[in-house]
DNA sequence: ATTAATGATTATCG
DNA sequence: CGATAATCATTAAT
């Protein structure tokens, strides 16, 4: 390995470095004390940090140039919340920080240091190395995916939102004002949440995407002075990309809850609903005073009635329901209506 | 503008 | 699954 021997030289430089003492920063500042010159590793790590702080300044404020995106319902997004609102990058900044990389990367401590780093680092991915990250196929974002599918969000697009509207009222047949103006609504207003969702989440790869180039490139950067492996690069885009998946589904879980709301505001039959026409109540009326015995009319029955009335089964299922009960309230409560314990009806 | 009537939904039970 | 009771959301009536 190009570390390894990188690092064993660098060992023997600095000159009888123990493994053991490697781990305690201060046994290196002590080391410098008493040999090398120690202003040179003072100043050399002063300008790592110099460096890690900026280029990270500068790849976040250019990874988040604007807000966070909207979201539907009450439902903040809390990995959202606390990114570091650093130094905005000041105008000379880049000319600067050129500068100090080209002097850390010349600097004759430099070999010393990386070295010093590999066998540090040599101790601690061990530690590392145990915190196997493993992705088991979340459920959760199984389901919202399953749902948006079955709802044509996340599906291949279905037209135009004028196009859809007139293929539904054109397909609705009969009546044009009854159903198909309502369902047209509903498909613009469930397009909009495919609009916003698609939208968004292109936004959302593009912000993962363009972060995780610049970790990339930061890291890659930093590795000609500290020793990173490309493993803990693959790592770390895992880790960036993991961050961004769980965004991604607090998105996926606010328009669920979005088409969930359209579809109780839009489909509940409640909200459309019709009196039955005169004669229609007339044939139920009938049937149910004339059996009023027994007012349960059997399958059959309520097909035939339903037939009879131009309504569905279910409906007469209803009706019969609502007026069972209803007939019983009001013919059966002349004694002693029944009152609730603090006197209420 | 309030209230009554009414069709549909939901929860609960057997 | 069907019946019931309570409740919702809309329409008709006052």
């Amino acid at each position: 390995m190009d570390d390894q021997t990188r690092m064993m030289t660098g060992l023997t430089g600095l000159g009888g470095l123990q493994q053991a003492d490697v781990g305690d920063p201060d046994s290196v500042r002590k080391q410098q004390s008493l040999g090398q010159p120690q202003q040179d590793i003072g100043d050399i790590l002063q300008q790592i940090m110099a460096i890690t702080d900026e280029s990270l300044d500068e790849a976040q404020a250019r990874c988040w140039p604007e807000d966070s995106p909207a979201h539907w319902g009450g439902s903040d997004d809390p990995t959202e919340g606390g990114r570091a609102g650093g130094g905005m990058a000041g105008g000379g900044l880049p000319l600067n920080f050129q500068h100090r990389k080209h002097a850390l990367n010349c600097h004759r401590m430099k070999p010393a240091l990386f070295s010093v780093l590999c066998e540090i680092k040599e101790k601690t991915v061990l530690s590392i190395r145990g915190v196997q990250e493993e992705d088991p196929p979340d459920p959760q974002i199984m389901r919202l995916d399953n749902m948006l599918l079955a709802e044509g969000v996340s599906g291949p697009e279905k037209g135009g939102g004028s196009a859809a509207a007139a293929a539904a009222a054109a397909a609705a047949g009969g009546s044009p004002t009854d159903s198909s103006i309502e369902h047209s609504d509903y498909r613009a207003k469930l397009a909009q949440i495919r609009q916003i969702y698609h939208s968004e989440l292109e936004k959302y790869e593009q912000a993962c995407s363009e972060f995780t180039n610049h970790v990339m490139n930061l890291l890659r950067e930093q590795s000609r002075t500290r020793p990173i492996s490309p493993k803990e690069i693959e790592r770390m885009v895992a880790i960036i990309h993991r961050k961004f998946s769980s965004i991604q589904m607090q998105l996926k879980q606010s328009t669920c809850e979005a088409v969930m709301i359209l579809r109780s505001r839009f489909l509940d039959a409640r909200r459309k609903r019709r009196n039955f026409n005169k004669q229609a109540t007339e044939v139920l009326n009938e049937y149910f005073y004339s059996h009023l015995s027994n007012p349960y009319p059997s399958e059959e029955a309520k097909e035939e009635l339903a037939k009879k009335c131009a309504i569905t089964v279910s409906q007469v299922s209803n009706w019969f329901g609502n007026k069972r009960i209803r007939y019983k309230k009001n013919i059966g409560g002349y004694p002693a209506p029944c009152y609730t314990p603090d006197g209420r009806l």
